[in-house]
DNA sequence: GTGGTCTAGACCACC
DNA sequence: GTGGTCTAGACCACT
């Protein structure tokens, strides 16, 4: 059962949260197709946030066309967002579980790691674009 | 000069946007002590979101002690969040490089690859935590 | 400006009256790119239902794709469903407009013409209905 | 045999789109004093919907006096809502079908059909209204 | 002053 | 007992 973590404070709308967060465990397959979200009671009892902040969460996942809300019986996974490549034990995933162990030993926080992928990602991005400059890029130095 | 890039519909209020991406060149040693960042008139011809909006995020900023706002000069960043480890020719920086490379060679979107390091980092926090089983944790498969 | 019609008692929960209501105005014409729909507080002076209900409902609308919330700002079209051929002053207009005059001069009530002309539609439906025999249907006689 | 069609999603309750569609079938002589409905069983093996759903909806009818529940026996049909003209060749309804025919096959949807009915009819009843001005009306377009 | 989030709690729809 | 609607009201984000 997934395990949601709301981090109040960091100016991110809690149900905003909880639909980022399982969509990434669709991604990573944590859950999959017919997984049973858990309760909006479940999940209020974990992070005391209010049932109606769950529901809306859940509704939002639903018109995304990711999951079911069926009354009287919970809330299921509808489709897959697991990407072939991504998986446990995949060669990816091995190597940049080793990164981020020496990443982190080498003294950067969490933060700091995904600060960097993000830094990446976005060269990547500005490289790969498709020739329109200026349009495609998201954060970068310029003059 | 950074380029904010706000992602109206993310559900994330602009103002915590401009925070979380200069926070992240701060980290990556992009902003440095002194740097200037845009003026509010800039980001809003840029952005197209409010000046109201950005001095709030720079407001912001000014509390954490990153930058200061000086009246009729403009905004300064006044600490470095950079990181030894974490510059553009360090060795971890082109091992990820090359392994972000390949995850979006192999169809990884960007979400994916987040979405992994996210998982990665995960399960890294938890095998490090504090001596406190359960506590400790982000999100994880139980039974 | 459009002015919505709550009936309470309908069963109907009143945002998804509001929805269908902004939808038929589309399709109608009476609404258009770029019109703003009623701001919640409005609505509520109207309807007397909660802002949050009203809001629900703009939101399905938004995600639907036919209208865009803009903080501070309002509610806006952004996209028509309008038909040709719906137009007030199209042959097809004048007719129904003609037909239901009669219709109700000779005793029906309201709902008794959406049920007839709802019963032609089902048998419209029917007969028009991809080769699936039992499956392209709504709501007809059997044996 | 009144054949339900349930569409979940449209967020209108199951047990009023019964409702709705028995009382459609009443006005249009589809079911007349006497006839049987389907049971529980039958309707829940027919739409996938729960039995005390449908007892729930039989049991609105019966309160609004169009059915009676005979425990054993089944739900039975006590009044008509028929109406003279309505029938099935009746002047407005061929009138009607024809009509129907041409707005379909210029190529107005289903929906489209019904926002024109509904809009059309919307004008009838302002224009007939008991004169208390500003009082009988739907929806229509002020200044 | 607009829309947006969240809370709290009552009541309903459905299984 | 599940999700769903609606209310009421506080506070926030944005123009």
């Amino acid at each position: 059962m997934i395990d949601y973590r709301i981090d109040r404070g960091s100016g991110v709308p809690a149900y905003v949260q909880i639909v980022e967060q399982t969509e990434r465990a669709l991604r990573m397959g944590f859950l999959k197709v017919g997984d049973k979200l858990p309760t909006a009671k479940e999940v209020v009892a974990a992070t005391a946030i209010n049932p109606n902040t769950v529901l809306r969460a859940y509704r939002d996942l639903e018109q995304a066309g990711l999951v079911e809300l069926r009354r009287g019986l919970g809330t299921f996974v509808t489709r897959s967002l697991a990407r072939p490549g991504a998986e446990d034990d995949s060669p990816l995933r091995r190597e940049v579980t080793d990164w981020v162990a020496r990443a982190r030993a080498a003294g950067l926080e969490r933060a700091d790691v995904l600060a960097m992928v993000t830094a990446v990602l976005d060269v990547y991005d500005d490289e790969h674009a498709s020739r329109t400059p200026g349009d495609r890029q998201r954060k970068k130095e310029d003059a």
